[in-house]
DNA sequence: AACGTGTATGCGCATATAAGCATATATCAT
DNA sequence: ATGATATATGCTTATATGCGCATACACGTT
């Protein structure tokens, strides 16, 4: 299913947007702030209380992953709200975990025989 | 399929992971070296060629990707052959370019109107 | 108009990191 | 051991970028 292989190499040029997308991603404040929006649109002062973020700090992520096009905006009255513009974001992050995962289990494994096993110790 | 949706959500230690993976990806000489090992296992010397990187450069970079545990390493001889350890990768790059060519699409189409259709034109 | 609240931005500092150069290490051949 | 080739690493510099502080801007209220 999803006959994921076979593209066309990228040209440097689209490697160059590619990374730059990345790039706004590879920031912890900046997840933080998706994580926050994954549940629905919220404006920056909510944003604020659920990231822990300071304001002007919070101010420029948002405006980062606003102008990568992975966040809306939106102004009603004096609040601005974001929302999640681009959902493949999540999948993005799903599929990160996953290789994280297999990663550390990996890990895991190969250290597993110099620790003693905690099954049955005490 | 795939039900993707439903996660719990991540912890702030974990987001720092998923950021960190991320970052590494977040560099354009990086996806170049991980483009050229698409077609499969390389050495370096191969790799300085097909990338256009310098060597000194091209073997920090490989080395970030191999930490990250996105390449895996084997000596050969003289020579040190890199290869794709976590296919994934492609995956993350493919979901980001329909990610980026939706953007660019829908920039398009807002622009559009003020642009002369070059349809026909002369 | 004056003020309060919410959000954005200019500026400076501190830190991270990519790139270049030189040099070190590893492996093989002589 | 010497030398040659392949790769890695120490050091420096240049650049990017996250953060904090202060301040500006936007909108609503009185």
């Amino acid at each position: 299913m999803s006959k994921s292989q076979a593209h066309p190499p990228l040209t440097d040029a689209a490697l160059e947007l590619v990374a730059a997308r990345f790039r706004v991603l590879g920031e912890a404040s900046r997840l933080r702030l998706l994580r926050a929006l994954e549940a629905g649109e919220r404006n920056v002062s909510t944003l604020l209380a659920e990231t822990g973020l300071t304001q002007a700090n919070a101010s420029r992520h948002l405006q980062t992953l606003a102008e990568a096009g992975i966040l809306s905006r939106r102004r009603e009255g004096q609040q601005v709200f974001y929302a999640i513009a681009d959902p493949l974001i999540f999948e993005l992050c799903a599929l990160v975990c996953r290789g994280i995962g297999a990663r550390l289990q990996e890990q895991a494994r190969v250290l597993a025989p110099l620790a003693p096993s905690r099954a049955r110790r005490r």
